[in-house]
DNA sequence: AGCCAGGCAGAGA
DNA sequence: TCTCTGCATGGC
């Protein structure tokens, strides 16, 4: 086992790894543990030292730093905020939470399965696919078997019939359809990353069981478009109820407002709302 | 027991 | 363009 340490400003770890935007970090005695790039990974905290380990010796570490989202700067973030106190306090609540710049495909694939699931049952669905189809990664050897997220290409060979195995219903269809453009090269994510921000959502629409929500979340999440801002059952009841009280705006004008009000980090306002609001961690009055 | 979950697509108005 | 409904499964 190798390890690293990286001195941080304002990192919370928890926060940042288990706020709804990644589903396969598990918290154990030793930290958190999960599998990037086909590498087993631990994380703790300690104050403004993050700890990491690895089983072998990576090199450099400049993909974890990229995954973590070490680079970004929160003061500099919230500055761009606009002068709002619903949105002042929700970043407050939410200090030291860091947007992850995950995989692309394990992320886009994750939303596919998370439409009307809950949290917990998102992550028994991915568990479960990592288990049977994802390539054993090497581990500290105590403890569960890793698995690496599978890969589109073995996903794209698994019948829609087996993937219901893993409990996932009507989206096994979305899955297998996915996977089948990305194995294809039909869709190419990484190539998303240098498009405009309307291209890149039009190219994930373009997938079926994928629209404006999922889009968002793999553009946010994975692809580095700190714009984009997911709409979820969570963040539209916050949005109405914080600033729409008493009247009862359609979608497309929640849609909107979203777009217009949070700037070019609204994605990480975004993010400070599903949080707070999620675990009740706005004070009283909000 | 019944409502809801980090939605989406298709149908009907 | 808007609203309604079915979809699979399981937590609370």
């Amino acid at each position: 086992m190798t390890f690293t340490e990286f001195k941080v400003a304002e990192y919370d770890l928890a926060a940042t790894l288990d706020c709804g935007q990644a589903f396969r970090w598990e918290l154990r005695e030793e930290g958190w543990e999960g599998v990037i790039l086909g590498r087993w990974v631990r994380l703790s905290q300690s104050g403004a030292t993050l700890r990491a380990a690895t089983i072998r010796d990576p090199g450099d570490w400049a993909w974890l730093r990229e995954y973590l989202g070490l680079e970004e700067d929160l003061d500099a973030i919230r500055a761009t905020f606009p002068a709002d106190p619903v949105l002042r306090a929700a970043a407050e609540a939410c200090r030291g939470m860091h947007l992850l710049r995950q995989e692309p495909w394990e992320c886009l694939a994750s939303f596919i399965l998370s439409s009307t699931k809950q949290i917990v049952q998102i992550r028994a669905i991915i568990g479960s696919l990592s288990a049977r189809y994802g390539e054993r990664v090497a581990g500290p050897g105590r403890g569960p078997e890793a698995f690496a997220f599978p890969g589109a290409e073995r996903l794209a060979g698994v019948s829609e019939a087996e993937l219901r195995e893993s409990k996932m219903g009507f989206r096994a269809r979305y899955l297998q359809a996915a996977a089948a453009e990305v194995a294809s090269g039909r869709l190419n994510l990484e190539t998303l990353r240098g498009a405009a921000l309307e291209e890149a959502r039009a190219a994930l629409m373009a997938l079926p069981g994928v629209g404006r929500k999922i889009a968002d979340c793999v553009l946010l999440f994975s692809l580095g478009f700190t714009r984009a801002f997911p709409v979820d059952v969570w963040v539209s009841r916050a949005l109405r109820e914080l600033y729409f009280p008493r009247r009862r705006p359609p979608a497309r004008r929640i849609l909107e407002f979203s777009e217009r009000h949070f700037g070019p980090w609204g994605g990480y306002a975004q993010q400070c709302l599903f949080h707070a609001t999620r675990r009740r961690l706005l004070p009283a009055g909000f």
